[in-house]
DNA sequence: AGCCAGGTTTAAT
DNA sequence: ATTAAACATGGC
C-alpha cells in the first residue's frame, strides 16, 4: 500500500504504544497490529513501513488467509485508516505562517492520526474517555474489548477486535459495569449500540453531512454531548476543521503555545485556532498536543 | 488519603 | 438559560 505522502508511519503508529496494553491497537518492534473485520470473520492485520516519509510504502500482512472479496473489503478499511482526508501540503502551507506552528510542523512532518476503522468505534471510545483520565479510560476500554471483542489466535497469542455494535447491544448492564464503566455510560453505550445494530440509525449517513449536522445528529443520543460529537468528528471521521475547544488537553496545548500557559476560555481556543489555521484547526490542535504531550519530557 | 482528570445528564434555580 | 451534583476509575 502506498499512502499519500508525506507520511511518517513510525511516529504516527507509536502513539499507540505509549500506554501498555492500550487495546485495540498494538505497536511492537515497528509493526502496527490490529484485528479488523470482514463480513464475518476477524482478521489480524500487521502493518510495517517499507518506505520513507517522502515515499511511504506499507507492507500489509494478514492472518488467516483471505479470499478475494475479503481482500477488497480490508483494502477499503485500510484506506480509511491510513489515507488522509485532506491536503497536507495546504495545511503545512498555512502552518508556516505561524512561527510556533512552523517549528512544530517541520519537526513532525508526516505525522497524522491513524483513524479507527469505524465511526462506531470512535463514538464508543469517545464515551469511555469522557471526564476520566486517559489512563483510566484506556484500562476500562481494554477490559471492554477483551470482554466483548472477537479474537484471533496467532503464535499462541490472543488478539482482540473492537466489539461490534451487535456484540455491545447484546451485552448485559452488569457485564458492562464490570469493565469499570459507570452506570450511565454503560446505559448510553448499550442504547447507542442497539440503535446501530438494528439499523435504527446508520452511521454511514454522517459522511454526507457537514460538521454541524453531524454534531446535531450525534448529540441526539443520550450520553453524547458536544465534546463527544466533535471528538468523533476529528478523530474518527477526519474532519480536520472541527475541534472540541472545551477539551482540557487542547486548552492546555493552545495556552502553552500562544498564551504563556495562562488559563484560557473555550472561546479563546476556538478563535485563536480558527483564525490561525482554518480550515485545519483540528489537525493543528492535534499537532500542538502531540508536541506538548508526546515530544516534551514533561510539563 | 484525597484530589483531579481530554463530560453528560438530571434536576433545581 | 445557567448552575450544581452525581458519576466510577486510576494515578500521583
Amino acid at each position: 500500500m502506498r499512502p499519500k505522502p508525506p507520511f511518517d508511519f513510525e511516529r504516527s503508529a507509536q502513539m499507540h504504544s505509549r500506554f501498555r496494553n492500550s487495546l485495540p491497537d498494538l505497536y511492537e518492534d515497528n509493526v502496527y497490529m490490529r484485528v479488523l473485520r470482514t463480513d464475518r470473520k476477524p482478521v489480524l492485520v500487521s502493518v510495517s513501513s517499507r518506505g520513507t516519509i517522502r515515499e511511504p510504502r506499507l507492507l500489509i500482512d494478514t492472518y488467516p488467509l483471505l479470499n478475494n472479496s475479503e481482500v477488497v473489503q480490508l483494502k477499503h478499511v485500510l484506506r480509511l485508516m491510513f489515507e488522509p482526508t485532506f491536503d497536507f501540503d495546504r495545511f503545512y502551507a498555512i502552518a508556516k505562517k505561524d512561527a510556533t506552528m512552523r517549528t512544530i510542523a517541520k519537526k513532525l512532518r508526516g505525522l497524522r492520526p491513524i483513524r479507527p476503522p469505524t465511526t462506531f468505534e470512535s463514538v464508543i471510545i469517545a464515551i469511555t474517555e469522557q471526564q476520566i483520565s486517559l489512563h483510566a479510560a484506556i484500562a476500562i476500554r481494554s477490559r471492554l474489548i477483551q470482554r466483548y471483542g472477537d479474537t484471533v489466535t496467532r503464535g499462541g497469542r490472543l488478539f482482540y477486535s473492537f466489539p461490534t455494535p451487535e456484540s455491545l447491544a447484546k451485552a448485559k448492564p452488569a457485564g458492562l459495569r464490570k469493565t469499570g464503566l459507570s452506570a450511565s455510560k454503560a446505559r448510553c453505550i448499550s442504547e447507542f449500540s442497539k440503535k446501530i445494530a438494528n439499523d435504527e440509525f446508520n452511521l454511514d449517513r454522517l459522511s454526507q453531512m457537514d460538521d454541524d449536522q453531524v454534531v446535531a445528529e450525534l448529540t441526539k443520543f443520550r450520553g453524547i454531548g458536544e465534546w463527544t460529537a466533535k471528538y468523533t468528528l476529528i478523530r474518527g471521521m477526519g474532519r480536520v476543521n472541527s475541534l472540541p475547544a472545551d477539551d482540557l488537553g487542547i486548552r492546555r496545548a493552545v495556552s502553552q503555545a500562544y498564551f504563556n500557559g495562562r488559563s484560557i476560555s473555550t472561546e479563546e481556543v476556538r478563535i485563536t485556532m480558527t483564525k490561525k489555521f482554518a480550515p485545519y484547526s483540528g489537525i493543528a490542535a492535534f499537532y500542538l498536543m502531540y508536541h506538548l504531550f508526546w515530544e516534551q519530557p514533561s510539563s
